[in-house]
DNA sequence: GAAATAGCTTGTCCTATGTCAACGTTTTTA
DNA sequence: TAAAAACGTTGACATAGGACAAGCTATTTC
């Protein structure tokens, strides 16, 4: 159950036994459905996910109910609201497994507390705050100025498996172009 | 000289007079040129930028030479290449004072020192990267589905200096729309 | 302070991509 | 397993905004 979570963690950093169970204490199963949402757009997130089977997508909806999908955490990966998590303001967002999965939860104040006591801990949220800001950046650089065609490229260079994994919709509605034309450019190779 | 610099560490974390100008001892002032640039594609940075006067422009150029501006960092705020500074690769970005500029300046070494050994600096840290993050899903969100109309509301609604302080070929650089585009929608308001 | 360089604005034209619709296929549900 | 719903593909059409160029203005440099 805890073996990705403990592969995750002790990539990243020296820990003893003692502590690697200690921090996983606090991270709870939970079985979830195909299109199960987790956090609701205006609710403020209260808990952290890690990814044992299954894929986690964060998207939002605006008000001409387009759908545009930000971030998307599969097996082995942490996911969340984040911007809400971190500064407990309602979510610009939803968070959905978008297959059934199997999840490891941890609320944000035993979070924060492992943060906070357990240097290790610390710096597993720096990395992962310094990984998500690279990541943002690099989607910024990545999407600004090309053109669909090079968006398409550029996923599958970055995230091979991504286009095969997730569906059109999704795909394209994370790539800021419509259904249509990602089926056509996928058409042509 | 060390005024900006002591309001930003003073207002998100509490920390006494004697570490604080043990931090600020690290920090060295910088007169720096319009124009003048800091980091240079395909550098590995190793400093980190306060900027007391003037502003910092991190920017990139891709292959067909179009620039794309990242951020600006104004007075009383931290800028630098950080994914190079982070993980020590070759930046895709330049840095660059686009006025002449008063900077101080820490190194990588003293930085990640600080932040190790003061819990308060490794704090502060954590915000920079924790609203980083925030920003750049905010940017994200902000520019995805949205027409140049909308972008250039956008900013005017989340940063209303940025378009009296930058000229108009950088900020359509960072809307990622082009300068002519820019120049059409402000004259219709 | 004159010359040169860079930036801003605005017109014309063109293309990439969105929208909409029709049809076929796959998935879900009962 | 049958019906319904969702999704994917493809064609026809419309349009936002990019490219380019010309002229004007502001800024820099010497």
């Amino acid at each position: 159950m805890y073996e990705l979570l403990k592969k995750y963690i002790s990539n990243r950093t020296q820990i003893n036994d003692e502590q690697m169970d200690f921090i996983c204490s606090f991270f709870k199963p939970l079985q979830t459905k195909r299109n199960e949402i987790l956090v609701r757009y205006e609710e403020t997130c209260q808990q952290y996910y890690f990814v044992n089977k299954g894929c986690i997508r964060i998207f939002t909806i605006n008000k001409e109910g387009i759908e545009t999908s930000r971030f998307f955490a599969f097996e082995g990966g942490f996911g969340t609201a984040l911007p809400s998590f971190i500064d407990q303001q309602p979510a610009y967002e939803y968070v959905q497994t978008i297959e059934k999965s199997e999840l490891l939860v941890i609320s944000r104040t035993n979070f924060y507390n492992l943060v906070t006591t357990i240097p290790e801990f610390g710096l597993i949220y720096r990395a992962i705050l310094e990984l998500g800001f690279i990541t943002a950046q690099k989607r910024i650089y990545g999407f600004q100025g090309f053109d669909a065609l090079e968006k398409v490229q550029w996923i599958i260079a970055n995230q091979p498996h991504f286009l095969l994994r997730v569906s059109n919709k999704m795909a394209a509605s994370y790539l800021g172009i419509s259904p249509s034309t990602l089926s056509r450019i996928k058409s042509k190779l």
